[in-house]
DNA sequence: GTTCTGACA
DNA sequence: TGTCAGCA
């Protein structure tokens, strides 16, 4: 039996990953609605994760706690249909995709802000709007 | 004893 | 997200 088939038995239920990630029980079953993971079912329809699982909850954990709402996650690590299609992404590709996003969402607030400005030529109120600077480097503040 | 789904603050 | 209900 290779590495790749035992990271991907479904081993635990729920109250072992509560554990292995520090997430909560709900945590962990709302990021399965979203389908940032795919646990396997017992015949009596309980939850059991595999390595694989516990790894990619540990990734989006990382990215929560960096600020990222599903959404943002999402961009993130993907989604699969299946956890047998969940790619792995190394740290330095998730990084550059961070990068990406976060300079895609800079230009689409850009665009909008201008947008804005465009539609209230007339209005005098642009003080509040300059207060809202962008830091480039804090991708959550556009995933929120 | 544990987990599951649905629902509400 | 936390938490509670009512089941399996």
């Amino acid at each position: 039996m290779n590495d790749q088939i035992r990271r991907n038995l479904a081993l635990f239920p729920i109250g072992i990953v509560q554990k292995l990630t520090d997430l909560t029980a709900r945590q962990i079953r709302y990021y399965e609605q979203h389908q940032l993971v795919y646990p396997a079912r017992t015949e009596g329809n309980q939850r059991l994760y595999s390595f694989n699982d516990v790894e990619r909850l540990l990734e989006v954990k990382k990215l929560i706690e960096q600020g990222l709402n599903i959404a943002g996650i999402k961009t993130v690590l993907g989604t699969a249909k299946t956890a047998s299609e969940l790619l792995p992404i190394s740290e330095k590709e998730q990084a550059k995709m961070v990068k990406e996003v976060k300079r895609d969402l800079s230009d689409r607030e850009l665009r909008d802000l201008l947008k804005k400005e465009i539609l209230h030529t007339h209005k005098p109120g642009l003080k509040g709007m300059q207060h809202n600077s962008f830091n480039a480097g804090d991708l959550s503040r556009f995933f929120h």
